[in-house]
DNA sequence: GAGTGGTCTAGACCACCCG
DNA sequence: GGGTGGTCTAGACCACTCG
């Protein structure tokens, strides 16, 4: 009787881990087509339903998306479907438009220790720091404050920010080939400060969300860190749980 | 050539409407060992693949846990793993004990306009209304005030609860057979007002979060709608985007 | 019609758990 | 050793999309 192998590992596993390097590595950029699943099978020698069990993970951790009689395609930030994937904030009462950027400012500055920690970089690096206002229906609901590694956004302006109609994260996806696959929020209630209290228009002292948000890519690496104050008089942040 | 089925729906579907069917009649009770696949599949006269993606979904939504080598257990509140499954909130540095709660008042009321549109009953209907603080390491971080459709829940009293020793959602199970399995968080951020300022030990006005949740029983049925101030200044409330 | 993902089956073998 | 869920395969057929 053969031993039990004490670091097993299911092949879709290791299938999966194949097409997440290839993800990685761009040989499947966002938005494109990848190869269907009988052709991966063939690719890497493994039964086609394995394959399938592969891309059912991906597809589920939103890596990547089926499309039923056309193929499989990588996920990207840049269609209608995934805009503020990660926007939380929605209205009370009825439907409001999409929201709107408005970027405030642009800067580049030295990491504190905990941006630098939660970035996973030295404090002495340099960052960029975005300000931005989010608006509903032309009424500002949330102050944004990003913290871009220097180093894998090199080139950043405040202009190219303002020129972009779309998604940050779109803009992002496109101009420096950064995809942000999940993140992490942690949450609290806070008065609002002289600065908050005058972009979102409410007396200081105003009770604000803060939400702060560290966004991975590929490999869980943190390559986003942002602040967010959130007026939620009229907007809920919603949740749900299972 | 037939023409396609406008009304398709897989076996799995169908199998796993079947499933929680029995879940909800109770032929299994939480806590307790369903049929193995291959009993299913006869049961059902399908093969054991079809059962499996069935109970694949189940799994997925947490109505019931696979045990590899054990077998499949219907998902229950009274067990370790599950407890506090629905709570967010945190510490932000070490970690803490296990949050205690203490059981402040139990009333019974007619439901106002807004609390009978969200557990869907009419605003004549009387309702439970549950007061409670948990506590970390003793130290007061939320004030729950929580309400329950008093048809549900027939002979709840506060010394019932005082007398219970662990979860919430796990005397309401076993109490009353009712299963929390999904709810809805609307989160806003709010001055305290006098009452919560002072189970919570801080000023009038200081910011907390506002945290309200819908809990749903099988077929999206709600049987539970509460309100929680959460103290945020050393917890915080944790989401994952993905 | 050709190609893709989605479903369903049947059978084999593996890892894990328990008595 | 016997039972459970977990993996893997091969093959058939279905629903959907597009040219």
């Amino acid at each position: 009787m053969p031993p039990p192998n004490p670091t097993f590992s299911p092949l879709y596993q290791q299938i999966k881990g194949l097409l997440i390097q290839s993800l990685q590595d761009g040989e499947w950029k966002p938005g494109e087509l990848i190869p269907s699943e009988t052709e991966l099978a063939v690719r890497y020698g493994v039964s086609q339903g394995t394959v399938r069990k592969a891309i059912d993970e991906l597809a589920a951790e939103n890596l990547v998306v089926r499309k039923q009689g056309r193929g499989t395609f990588v996920a990207t930030h840049n269609e209608a479907k995934a805009e503020y994937r990660f926007l939380r904030l929605a209205a009370d009462d009825v439907n409001t438009g999409k929201p709107k950027s408005s970027y405030l400012a642009v800067d580049r500055v030295r990491a504190n220790s905990h941006v630098a920690k939660l970035l996973d970089i030295k404090p002495s690096d340099s960052v960029f720091v975005v300000k931005r206002v989010l608006r509903f229906d032309g009424v500002p609901q949330i102050l944004d404050e990003i913290w871009l590694p220097a180093s894998q956004y090199k080139g950043l302006t405040l202009e190219r920010l303002q020129s972009w109609n779309s998604t940050l994260y779109g803009f992002l996806e496109s101009a420096f080939g950064v995809r942000m696959l999940r993140a992490i929020e942690t949450i609290k209630a806070v008065s609002a400060e002289p600065e908050q209290a005058e972009v979102l228009q409410v007396p200081v002292g105003a009770p604000l969300l803060l939400v702060e948000r560290q966004s991975m890519t590929y490999a869980d690496q943190p390559v986003e860190l942002r602040r967010g104050w959130y007026l939620t008089d009229r907007f809920s942040y919603k949740n749900e749980l299972y």
